[in-house]
RNA sequence: GGGCGAAUGGCGGAACUGGUAGACGCGCACGACUCAAAAUCGUGUUUCGCAAGAAGUGAGAGUUCGAUUCUCUCUUCGCCCA
């Protein structure tokens, strides 16, 4: 028999697609719209497995939901902006333009070998100043609406790659790439107002009920709002320092406070300026960064000022002042009250500076000499030593009361407070959407003339080896408007703008005066699916709400909040990790197989070390190419394997066996493709077979309910159960009608997996109409027969074929004459009987 | 330290609202074809047991006629936050 030879049709399949614009979309009023999104990629060179992974998932949702009569829009574009262009064009002496440009062609490539149903006419990239031009309209936007603001701030400065690092992008104190210890720099930030939409981006959470609880509740930690009280403590010590304020989410604490320590960024810093020591100790401070995960594993020092502050719950009580490095500016107030007996961070600064402890919880009502010791206690309990709170309920009851004395005595008052902070979006570097903002010569910024945009990235020849080449562009920095000059704003915008409305430019990609056209995006969003990795569930998902959020804002116009219905996160795709006898990562392509063990192939005495799965990276060289896959075993193939051996939301291990089963199995599917064919030919009586048609619509059903609930491993199950079926049951010789009707639909559900095979196939069968669906017939899922389990005290004793609706009594009949059950019957005396229909009958005896 | 989730054969994983545990795939074993091997096809494959049978879903308890599924305690692992 001829094989299958997928080089062949899989090409033809994707020319006839690319040529017939099979993909393409537009808006149809009287069409339900599916917009289906998967994260888009960065060109970095070549596709990876993880893309395989995402693009596959899409796609078979994509073509699903068009198959099923949606109209589908699923565009593909460039995340084109960002570092590794310009580390490239530093290293290989060429512009990180050429460089992406490059990039994007050739994966652009391999994502049309792996079949996918997109609509390239809409393909968009953000480093393209078609793109970036609307963007910088945004952003002037924002800054008419207030929602854009310049201020001086602190950041994580990386001394190597000479710019600013989102804190996540701070590990261990180091630099994510360059691993340089980060310093603290302050600079000219500009920011976006995020925090003005804390609230809506919290409670719109709960509205998004397509969206796995675990992003949700990350989000909501991220946000993370909290309920305490400003506090005002008098100051003793310095008569220009009346007093300092605090927040505190324990303000039922305060009767244990042994001190007060402040931000090293806090005003009352300006009178230690001159002071030696206190130099001495901000520089100390500068080496741990900003983040508050670098500072809980620091260490926990303080500088002790000659300030007092005085209790205000009771004034006889004054404690020592501190700057301290566990203090953060940004959040709250920039100072905190310390409380050791309840907080472990206070204790152990208690212990070191030999502050005095008193603990006002107790675990129990009656222990009212509860004392800490090296730990302190967080729990709940019962307030001690706190005068009018004393036996009340910690937490739940004494917050509230204390803060009604609080805000009752002018103490201080009642406050919500939240993690998040204000975007910092300026970047140091030249690969980025410019900010379209001039200086006059006073330094003020305005902002660029809308007619004006796009401020376009001016062309680069070589790269400096560090600094940020706008910087050093004095000829591009320069700017006349009406007579006057004016200095550019060298900084470019965080990549993560780039990504916080792409979803609504494939709505209309080519719209030139303005982002998108209310038109489309009122019919295309939101996103009904949006597929990525979970690696993404804080950042970009935030900013893209915020966008929303901020576009909408004080618009009119545009409604939509949420910019996605649905969301899926997938999991990894992880490989076996090699290890020659000296440690050095080996790539599975430098290995040979024998007798089941691993060698090198270049020596193949050496056995090598095998080493857990793991996610594939580059620094351990656990990467198979997709393109290599595509090339030996199909595209068709490729995807089936991606999807077959686990839940989508889950990592999956890629492996040689695998992806060799997943290629057997299409060749098979040929061969049964041609048996059938030949049937068809042979069979010329047109009778029906029920038969057929049930073993049809049950694997319809099957695969139907599986794509609706993403269990798309479960999908190939499916195929290799109808597959196992039809080859036995071929022989049965169905009518010709019978076996083209039911053929057809079981291609058209393949379709979304395996579709270069599924249209080649169809076309062969001689179906010319336009695919759609199968309808689900509910009356041929009902069993003729039902197998009945037959439990003696809840264990299955034995199976009893029968029809559907039988009743007890009958059954009980059945289940009399049984032998297996006979047995354990003895004629002993029944004491219950749970009858179960067409499942089960328990006997208790 | 806090939050969330997970744990099922040699492996990846199925099991809809509690109702036949182990679908489907990999691997392995045996058989067919072959001079032989590869490829292909067929059969089998939770464990113990010759068998009848018994045990069995991380551990322990509970609810129930019946628990992988629900409740509680614990262990281990993963992710996020600190």
């Amino acid at each position: 028999m001829e094989k299958y030879n997928f080089k062949i049709i899989e090409k033809k399949w994707q020319e006839h697609w690319e040529k017939n614009k099979v993909f393409k979309t537009k808006r149809e009023k009287n069409k339900k719209k599916f917009y289906c999104l998967e994260m888009f990629p960065y060109p970095s060179g070549r596709i990876h497995m993880g893309h395989v992974r995402n693009y596959t998932i899409g796609d078979v949702l994509a073509r699903f939901k068009s198959l099923q009569g949606f109209n589908v829009l699923h565009p593909m574009g460039w995340d084109s902006f960002g570092m590794p262009a310009e580390n490239a064009a530093r290293q290989n002496d060429l512009d990180p333009k050429t460089w992406t440009e490059k990039n994007i062609a050739i994966m652009k490539s391999q994502l049309k070998k792996l079949g996918l149903s997109i609509d390239w006419d809409r393909e968009i990239s953000t480093c393209s100043p078609e793109y970036y031009k609307h963007q910088q309209a945004f952003f002037l936007e924002m800054f008419d609406k207030g929602l854009v603001y310049r201020k001086e701030n602190y950041v994580n400065w990386d001394p190597i790659d000479q710019t600013v690092l989102a804190n996540e992008q701070v590990i261990d104190g180091k630099g994510w790439r360059s691993g340089a210890v980060v310093e603290r720099k302050k600079l000219n930030q500009w920011f976006f107002n995020i925090t003005k939409f804390s609230e809506e981006l919290l409670n719109n959470l709960d509205k998004l009920n397509e969206w796995p609880n675990k992003v949700k509740i990350m989000q909501k930690n991220w946000i993370g709002k909290s309920f305490g009280c400003e506090i005002k403590f008098k100051i003793e010590g310095n008569e220009k320092i009346k007093n300092v304020e605090c927040y505190t989410t324990r303000p039922d604490t305060l009767f244990g406070m042994s001190f007060l320590a402040l931000s090293i960024d806090h005003h009352i810093a300006k009178f230690y300026e001159n002071d030696e020591k206190f130099k001495k100790f901000r520089k100390e401070c500068s080496k741990t960064g900003t983040t508050e995960e670098s500072l809980a594993g620091a260490e926990k020092i303080g500088f002790k000022t000659d300030l007092l502050a005085i209790n205000p719950l009771n004034k006889e009580i004054k404690v020592p002042v501190y700057f301290a490095n566990f203090v953060l500016m940004d959040y709250g107030l920039g100072a905190v009250f310390g409380c050791p007996a309840h907080d472990q961070r206070d204790l152990d600064f208690a212990k070191k500076y030999n502050l005095s402890v008193t603990t006002v919880v107790s675990p129990n009502k009656e222990d009212k000499g509860f004392k800490v010791n090296q730990k302190a206690y967080v729990d709940n309990g019962y307030m001690i030593n706190s005068s009018f709170l004393n036996g009340v309920k910690s937490p739940d009851k004494s917050i509230p009361m204390a803060i009604e004395h609080l805000e009752k005595n002018n103490y201080g008052k009642k406050k919500i407070n939240f993690r998040l902070k204000d975007w910092g979006v300026s970047r140091q570097r030249y690969w980025g959407c410019p900010i379209p903002i001039i200086y006059d010569n006073n330094n003020q910024p305005k902002k660029i003339p809308i007619d004006m945009l796009p401020v376009e990235l001016p062309s680069i020849e070589k790269f400096k080896t560090s600094g940020n080449p706008l910087d050093l562009n004095e000829e591009w920095k320069k700017v006349i408007i009406d007579g006057r000059s004016y200095t550019r704003e060298t900084d470019t915008l965080d990549t993560f703008v780039d990504s916080s409305w792409y979803f609504l430019r494939f709505c209309s990609p080519q719209n030139k005066d303005y982002g998108f056209s209310e038109e489309d995006i009122n019919y295309w969003m939101p996103v009904d699916q949006y597929i990525g990795g979970v690696e993404h569930a804080i950042l970009h998902l935030l900013y893209s709400r915020f966008f929303m959020n901020a576009l909408a804002y004080k618009s009119g116009k545009i409604n939509i909040k949420e910019p996605f219905k649905g969301l899926f996160t997938q999991g990894m795709v992880c490989h076996e990790t090699y290890q020659d006898k000296s440690g050095n990562w080996i790539s599975p392509d430098e290995l040979v197989t024998i007798n089941g063990k691993k060698f090198l192939e270049k020596d193949n005495n050496q056995e090598v070390k095998v080493g857990p799965s793991e996610s594939m990276s580059k620094s351990k060289k656990n990467i198979i190419d997709p393109e290599k896959i595509i090339e030996n075993y199909g595209a068709d193939a490729a995807r089936l394997f991606i999807l077959s051996d686990s839940p989508p939301e889950k990592d999956v291990q890629w492996s040689d066996e695998g992806i060799a089963a997943s290629y057997k199995f299409v060749q098979k599917l040929w061969n049964l493709n041609m048996k059938i064919l030949e049937k068809i030919k042979q069979n010329n009586h047109n009778n029906d077979d029920i038969e057929l048609d049930k073993l049809t619509n049950q694997f319809v059903n099957n695969v139907t309910n599986n794509l609706n609930d993403f269990g798309y491993n479960k999908i190939i199950a499916n195929f290799y159960e109808i597959f196992s079926q039809l080859t036995k049951k071929i022989e049965n010789n169905y009518s010709k009608s019978s076996l083209i009707k039911n053929y057809e639909k079981i291609l058209i559900v393949m379709m979304p997996v395996i579709p270069h095979f599924a249209s080649e196939s169809l076309k062969l069968l001689g179906v010319e109409k336009k695919y759609e669906w199968p309808i689900i017939e509910k009356k041929l899922l009902v069993n003729d027969t039902i197998n009945y389990v037959i439990q003696i005290n809840g264990r299955k004793r034995s199976l009893i074929k029968t029809n559907p609706n039988i009743t007890e009594e009958n059954l009980l009949k059945l289940v009399k004459k049984d032998e297996n059950i006979n047995k354990y019957l003895n004629n002993k005396n029944i004491k219950k009987k749970i009858f179960v229909p067409n499942k089960l009958i328990n006997i208790i005896i």
